[in-house]
DNA sequence: TCTCTTTAGTGCAACGATATACCTAGGGCT
DNA sequence: AGCCCTAGGTATATCGTTGCACTAAAGAGA
């Protein structure tokens, strides 16, 4: 690999002088010199090391970003979003799929502040993130995409889809088409996205009056194991139970898509129609629930605007330590057959 | 951030005397100071910065990953299964999005290279690997993760599935259940596997004595544009043609289980059942095959093994250079309902 | 002709680690 | 006592870049 020196060698000019053109503190050059360094680069295919220059500035054009499994579709969504709003900015992203481990999610982040990176974006934070905030009271500068404000601690970052409104607007859906037995199924309460959305669903079927006939069907996981690639299998076991209830509910929210397609597969094997039935809507709108059988009724997330949101907060200007910000998206109801029986 | 000065300082020694105990050079070194050193590191929580190890060594505890797009759930597993396996070495993982487009994916290795990777991962090899080849004779070592053993070009070690063995097996299975009007369904030979795929159900079928009854039905992409996330839904159009052929083939084989999960959405349009009507058999066992209405056939690729050994290929003793090594792995039948109606 | 300013370009000390070559006691040997 | 060896530890150059502080040359003004 060629370095700054070998270029200078060729131009016949010093290493600063490289080092101011490729800064493009152009003002003091003659454009002799200026193309000499120009075809000296050019001849030598000479690209500055990234590393030195790391070194030398202390910045990396590195973003790190954690995710609990990016074999996950929804986070291999949020994954690729992400990388490809940073690479628009010139940065570079490096992956780690912490299993929602919060020892490995502490280490992972260390690891990356090592590294040097600009900052982190956690694509899932859990519940108690005490072992972020005390890496951001050191210096660095995190995001989490999800949650909601009030997850928002000091130095933390918060860059989510509305969470409460995601189940406000799915029971509102079921509501306006009559709907009153309605059943949110959910994983247990482990990060601040499933809090709020619970939460959202609480609060909306009170205010349409809904007493004991809107429920929670809480899922529950085997203990210490990450279980997001595992939550479609955990939902044909739900739909299990739920076909036993009685009355059963004339309608399904599932906490996400993953967790959807898993009910949905597991009431068909007990010969329950959707939405015929029983309506499903899922969260989420991975490009899946479009392939379902019938086609399901979700809640998109904006993840591109969101991802470059969350690469902006860390890129702009690092220099100033930024207060903490809290931007919140919201989600749009994406209606599909499976709430909503179309012709033909 | 502390640096290795200020833990000599803490500890009263030189930063030499500490850079020996972090290299494990303790043969010369009291026990007494060792424990001072010890004490100053923990006390200051000193982390080694990677970057200047980097630039002193040049040698770097990362690699690239490239594939086209982590939101494919396919790619997704694969990220996940190289990311662990480099962690568990002690390697980080970049992760770019290519697109498939070659001119993306060249100047992503570049910059990787300008980052001092210790070598890439290429997740789906395009056909021809000019663009790639190029870059090895500069010395970056590379691994592509698909493709056959003809694609190993000089500097590109190639760990792989044995493409070629996914399509027989998967034809040996239908012929031994009787099936003989067999149907491939593949996307345009753009990349190495696909080509390998379905070299391998020609030498099958014809193995088995099919004629005409063996046909190969290839889905058109639009033209420069990425298609892998949109694989499903072409299958789905897939199916619609599918539906009207005369007479219609008993059974199907999917390029990989995206496909196969589209196919399966257009056949249920069409009024057409799985597996009564037609069988199906998808490639890759994502984990969505097994939540299939019903549970999809398919062949699994042992992506872990393949993780770790590619990694290796890249974390072994790099500094002399390796022969172009080509690992190829035999795939698995996951025999489900797809196929063979099970009772119950 | 002499100074002053401007312009074009260079020298050099960092950034944080590594590793070679060096130094310095203390102890054993003759 | 004189010598050398060795264990234990340190001084220093280096990796590739940056950017401040500097200089050399040329033109302007008096």
């Amino acid at each position: 690999m060629a370095t700054i020196l070998d270029v200078a060698r060729a131009a016949g000019v010093s290493a600063s002088s490289v080092s101011n053109f490729l800064n493009d503190r152009l003002g003091k050059m003659t454009p002799a010199t200026r193309e000499r360094i120009e075809a000296a680069i050019a001849q030598l295919n000479y690209r500055p090391s990234r590393v030195a220059l790391q070194l030398k500035t202390g910045k990396t054009a590195t973003i790190g970003l954690l995710v609990p499994a990016v074999a996950n579709p929804f986070f291999g969504a949020i994954a690729m979003a992400i990388q490809h709003a940073a690479q628009a900015r010139g940065y570079q992203v490096i992956l780690c799929n912490t299993f929602r481990d919060p020892q490995r999610e502490r280490e992972f982040a260390e690891d990356l502040m090592a590294l040097g990176v600009r900052g982190v974006i956690t694509g899932s934070s859990l519940l108690n993130p005490e072992h972020l905030s005390e890496l951001a009271s050191k210096g660095l500068a995190i995001v989490a995409f999800e949650g909601d404000v009030a997850a928002a601690a000091p130095g933390i970052h918060v860059v989510s889809v509305d969470n409460a409104m995601v189940t406000t607007l799915a029971v509102d859906h079921l509501v306006a088409l009559g709907h009153r037995r309605i059943t949110y199924v959910t994983g247990p309460a482990q990060t601040a996205a499933r809090v709020a959305r619970l939460k959202g669903f609480r609060a909306a079927t009170l205010r349409h009056g809904l007493g004991g006939e809107a429920c929670v069907h809480e899922i529950s996981l085997p203990q210490n194991q990450y279980g997001d690639d595992m939550i479609a299998e955990l939902g044909v076991d739900a739909a299990r139970a739920l076909a036993k209830t009685s009355p059963r509910p004339t309608a399904l929210i599932a906490m996400n898509d993953l967790l959807a397609i898993g009910l949905a597969a597991g009431l068909r094997e007990h010969g329950i129609a959707i939405p015929d039935d029983v309506a499903m809507v899922g969260i989420d709108d991975l490009f899946l629930a479009r392939l379902m059988n019938p086609p399901m009724t979700s809640l998109r997330q904006p993840l591109s605007a969101m991802a470059e949101a969350a690469v902006d907060c860390l890129v702009a200007d690092g220099t100033e330590a930024k207060p903490a910000t809290s931007l919140i998206f919201p989600p749009e109801l994406i209606v599909r057959q499976s709430t909503v029986q179309t012709a033909g």
